[in-house]
DNA sequence: TTATTTTGATAGTATTACTATTAATTTAGA
DNA sequence: TCTAAATTAATAGTAATACTATCAAAATAA
């Protein structure tokens, strides 16, 4: 689907800029694969690199601290998530089809992408559902944002809330909605694995269908569409 | 309002009750001011004990460590906010009406109520909002949930949702609905306090009213009523 | 008043989150 | 292809974190 899709982030997310050499492209592949296993809090870049054969100081040439791989990482998702959208919506002329299309995507993306180069976008989407709101809830927000940490996420919430006010052009709250739902498909998913009593999909059906259903009534509800 | 307000949390959170003692209870009233201060992730108990003039060993003997007092105060609010809810809405026959007033309280509770023995509850609502989602989403939710940590959450999850079907019994996501209006409550303020272009709220009239009303056309959106 | 519990004081450990230095290796340019 | 520059590996080191252990002093309860 997309053979040589390139991203292009932020540069301040890294002090070095991981796609553009083999150590920084295994660090990210890597990486992925170990915080999936053990978790944001547990990660270290000791641990990383003794998985990788490298060292700790090897890898904090390319990020500051770890947070900085975590930001990098959510943004890599929502670039690609951004990119995953405007290709399956490109040619679609009503606004409520494309943001159809888009709830879909989000809620099932991950799953029909071959694996991009070296990502594993499955382990990614894991990623970012348990780990993505550490990313801004932080005591440096301010700081990161001013820093433009949070651009892709911004872009794509801005993206999908102008098709929102395409609907509804009254509608008062677009990106609040837009940024609740992009939200809400990630909570959901992980209370249907972890804290079932606090959703209900997956009761009937499979836990994605329940999603996109309670994510295109919660939407097209609130538009008033 | 109240003046007596006893909440009983699961025993499972503490080693030793910290409402019990006067060491506990400055651990809780002074833990909140710290975290609220210097964010979850800087604080230690260390750094709590110098603050209290007590000592790491003595805190360690309340809480395992610093996430159970997280999830500890955290339930605190849930079970403050259940409190508050059913206090203003017993009496109120239509669960239009009830459902309306709760969307109320979870929006400015905090700010209504006097402060509660000596707990700061603006200073707690901050850390709810900046932190709640953190005392659950790591390595072991499965375990804690298993322990049921969780539960004052789910609680207030469930009783809210029983009103929404109330409303409409053929609604088919009413625990969905309500989780994700509950963290969207603060969410959103979170937004609009650091990452303004994600929401709305603020841009006409004030934050918490915004909230409010985006709210309240979501779930009664969602309901179709 | 004695026994029990709780706290304070002190010390110690393994791990985390880095930084610094230098040598080996790779890569890029002339 | 040789040389210079950049990158990485290896090693070491530091301050802080997240605890645990021990023991004496103080408070409390029987």
């Amino acid at each position: 689907m997309n053979p040589q899709l390139r991203i292009d982030l932020n540069d301040k997310l890294y002090l070095r800029d991981p796609q553009a050499t083999d150590l920084g492209r295994r660090l990210i592949g890597q990486g992925v694969g170990l915080i999936d296993e053990i978790g944001f809090e547990q990660f270290t870049f000791k641990k990383l690199a003794q998985r990788m054969g490298s060292t700790e100081a090897s890898l904090y040439r390319y990020f500051e601290n770890k947070h900085r791989l975590l930001v990098y990482l959510v943004s890599w998702y929502w670039a690609w998530l951004g990119f995953q959208i405007r290709f399956h919506t490109h040619n679609v002329p009503d606004p409520r089809d494309r943001l159809r299309l888009t709830l879909g995507i989000l809620t099932r993306a991950h799953r029909d992408d071959p694996t991009t180069a070296d990502l594993d976008e499955a382990a990614l989407y894991r990623i970012v559902v348990r780990e993505a709101s550490k990313s801004y809830l932080t005591r440096d927000v301010d700081g990161d944002n001013r820093e433009g940490l949070f651009r892709e996420h911004k872009r794509l919430v801005a993206g999908i809330a102008a098709v929102a006010s395409e609907i509804n052009p009254a509608y008062p709250y677009p990106h609040a909605l837009i940024s609740t739902a992009l939200e809400a498909a990630r909570k959901q998913l992980f209370f249907a694995q972890h804290l079932p009593s606090l959703t209900d999909a997956g009761t009937a059906g499979s836990v994605e269908q329940s999603i996109y259903a309670f994510l295109e009534g919660l939407v097209f509800g609130a538009l008033g569409a």
